[in-house]
DNA sequence: TAGTGGTCTAGACCACCCC
DNA sequence: GGGTGGTCTAGACCACTAA
């Protein structure tokens, strides 16, 4: 069989983990290893290409490859559909829409996603069950000028999380995760006492400038998120 | 100039935005697309991975490229080493060992990471500050099969995340997010009260099914991790 | 079984950047 | 200036899988 881009993978790596390569050691050329490894160039640089997306290399023209001294390993995680993850963990999923108003944007959601002044906004509160449980309370606020469709969408029995990713596609997005005490409000929706921690997750998103949505998910006691390396 | 495969995402990406390809459809083959674009097969195909790996897309052989119907956009977060974290945000950065212990494996431990009875762990409590201000209480636990040299490390100018980073490459890890309350002792290291919510992250590695170490990070009040789509 | 993506090759030109 | 990676090409064979 041909040399595979995989097979150079393998072997690059386990050159680093057995200190042949440590780290902030320069690598040969990709002529030097295709001659090496009996191949293309094109396929040593589809191997070395991907070990510096996977965070394990850095190459600079001129300068070549070395091995990152701190391997910024990258954690990456599909961001899910909370159905899915109620669905996936064999638990029966079910939705509630709690709440439903147009209203002006209040000062702070027009400073946190920079809205205009006066600006409609729909906000939503929404429950997610896994087994009668509450696994997942809601709070999210729609920009309509940026989706018009909203405004009209009743929300009842799809939740406003999947509509907006079927429906509007956005450019930019970012990520909070942070932990709060529970309200005495949030604690009634999740079964929880006052106080208890609460896994925080936030979420905006843009089209271009944009802003589309705001969305908090505090998420019932107990709740972990894991990710691989 | 020829066209790149830069151009050729830019592109399809456009198309899927102004729903000329909305969700769910197919897209022509390599082959014709490369023919559109006046490029090779192969530009055509890097384009086309690319988007896969960043969930806009989906391939299948025979059945060919489609628009995927909920994009997954997938969040990616570098493992920040603590010290940058701090220094990036314009704090001086000081780092304290609490404890530091030679012990065998207590129960939970050996069977939250998979340890040989009465293997000997080397446990380590440690502070890190930003400005004086208590950042992180970190409690880890290192495998002493795996990594011999820890027994002998002090552990007093460097911390063992960073320690081991440096020298201990790893295959597999995971990482868990989660929030719990405060106990008092943990409030009084990072000067909160008991009970506050802490955003706590731990992180297990593997070196090929050998258990390198366990942490478990406690932050202090009003930590926020964040990260874009 | 035929069509589509997956991968490799051998060669080429270019852009960048350290020396 | 010259070496290194970045990218493109034209062609080829292969692997998977839907029909």
């Amino acid at each position: 069989m041909r040399t595979s881009y995989h097979d150079i993978k393998a072997n690059v790596l386990d050159r680093i983990r057995k200190n042949v390569w440590p780290p902030g050691a320069n690598l040969p050329g990709e002529v030097e290893l295709a001659k090496e490894f009996g191949c293309a160039r094109a396929t040593v640089n589809r191997a070395m290409r991907e070990l510096v997306h996977e965070g394990i290399l850095e190459r600079k023209r001129k300068a070549g490859t070395r091995v990152k001294s701190a391997p910024s390993r990258k954690a990456e995680f599909a961001i899910p559909l909370i159905r899915e993850e109620i669905t996936n963990s064999g638990a029966a999923y079910r939705y509630i829409l709690v709440e439903r108003q147009v209203m002006p944007a209040p000062g702070w959601l027009q400073a946190q996603i920079n809205l205009p002044k006066n600006q409609q906004v729909l906000h939503l509160r929404c429950m997610h069950y896994a087994d009668r449980h509450g696994y997942q309370l809601e709070d999210r606020w729609i920009n309509i000028a940026a989706v018009p469709d909203a405004a009209h969408e009743p929300f009842e029995a799809l939740g406003p999380n999947e509509w907006l990713v079927r429906k509007v596609p956005f450019t930019d997005g970012e990520l909070v995760f942070s932990a709060i005490n529970a309200t005495q409000e949030i604690a009634d929706f999740l079964n929880m006492a006052e106080g208890d921690a609460i896994f925080t997750l936030e979420r905006t998103t843009w089209l271009n400038d944009l802003s589309v949505t705001y969305a908090r998910m505090y998420f019932a006691r107990g709740y972990k998120m894991t990710t691989q390396l």
